[in-house]
DNA sequence: ACCTGAACACCGTTCAAGT
DNA sequence: ACCTGAACACCGTTCAAGT
């Protein structure tokens, strides 16, 4: 097979919808959603940001793009031999550390419900309650209660971390906060007081696997 | 007690906090996020947008304000002759009730977690989960697992009502969804083909109140 | 003390003009 | 077909100047 001319093979710089959705991960990642700009953006590519404009309609679609980049690259294939418990708290954690990684997967994911990639997730859970052998009627509530949950966590986890700044002492800010809570007034928040010591060695990840296995007793307290 | 003279009584017209915020509210009611600007806010309040910084540090301040002032009014106090669970389903819907009818809310709400405001949330969540009888190890999960639950649900109520013009025929939207669903691929998308129908009939308020309760059923079965 | 409104440094998006 | 970059209509925020 020949070798491409220079002219006709893809250059490295060429602008593609490809690299401009690479480029706007990068920046996400970096900068946050507020670091996402069609100036920062072009500035970048190296052109003007007009030129953003012929391979992406608006904003809107440009992060679109990189929300289902970045998952397409996530979450493993399902493992049929796993267990549907434990298959949920694949697709759980995948997610959890997916928006981890990236925190600004969490506003994206919960902007547009019922967009295809949601739908995939939803699909996802909801073939896993099936497989737990729990009745028709149930598995909307089942499977949608699960995929609250899990966005919804993520998202809490991303909100937190993005308050902080990066590369923080997280003990440090846990146990800063643990000490908030034990000054805290008990007979106005007499729960918080109670728990600030819980708070001290709290691992994020653990908690969200634990709501994740409460809201699984819950399904096989319905459908046992 | 004399009557104020006119010059020292605050006047209608008179500038203050309270009549920003009230104007915040209205402008976030009626347009949405995006309706809240300060040119806006201050065309509305017949002034520049300079004097608004006067009482009001930015627009973070203001959200903040905007959201405390909603949140205040929401909610009935506590009857302290219902149950744990019914005080839990009361909180729950408050808030779901709250969220639905100013959907700028949910995102206020999940933006700046251990806030003043979700700390009072989770304070009462958790007090009720203490009163089920949940053994003190199990409560922070659980407490955090039924206030994730809540707030994540009514965002996405809220994204759900985003997305759909506002007094758009329900019945109408739910019945094209589910026939979307039913078109689905049976192989790619196993479940939602399967669920398709439940959607026809299904009422947002009861599908969040059965999510409640499946949590509910959990927290019981680890604590019986 | 409080208000005014022009001005600054940004946005997303468009579009005539180029290649 | 694809790119350029000035221009438009907006933002949040600041600040000298007024009362």
């Amino acid at each position: 097979m020949a070798i491409r001319t220079r002219t006709t093979a893809p250059r490295g710089d060429a602008l593609s919808r490809q690299r401009i959705v690479e480029a706007a991960v990068e920046l996400l990642d970096a900068e946050g959603e507020a670091g996402l700009t069609f100036r920062a953006l072009s500035a970048r590519l190296k052109t003007g940001p007009g030129a953003i404009y012929w391979h992406v309609a608006n904003k809107d679609e440009l992060l679109l793009a990189a929300t289902d980049a970045v998952l397409a690259t996530t979450g493993a294939g399902p493992d049929p031999r796993a267990s549907p418990e434990e298959t949920i708290r694949g697709v759980a954690l995948g997610l959890f550390d997916a928006i981890d990684e990236h925190p600004w997967l969490a506003v994206q994911l919960s902007r547009s419900p019922w967009q295809s990639m949601t739908l995939r997730l939803f699909d996802r859970v909801g073939q896993q309650v099936q497989a737990l052998g729990v009745p028709a009627a149930a598995r909307f509530t089942s499977a949608s209660a699960l995929l609250i949950y899990i966005l919804g966590a993520a998202r809490q986890n991303a909100a937190n971390a993005r308050t902080q700044r990066p590369g923080a002492d997280r003990t440090a800010i846990l146990e800063r906060e643990s000490a908030t809570w034990e000054g805290l007034d008990a007979t106005e928040y007499p729960f918080l007081h109670d728990v600030a010591g819980q708070l001290r060695d709290h691992d994020d990840r653990a908690q969200f696997l634990a709501g994740v296995d409460l809201i699984l007793a819950g399904i096989r307290a319905v459908a046992p």
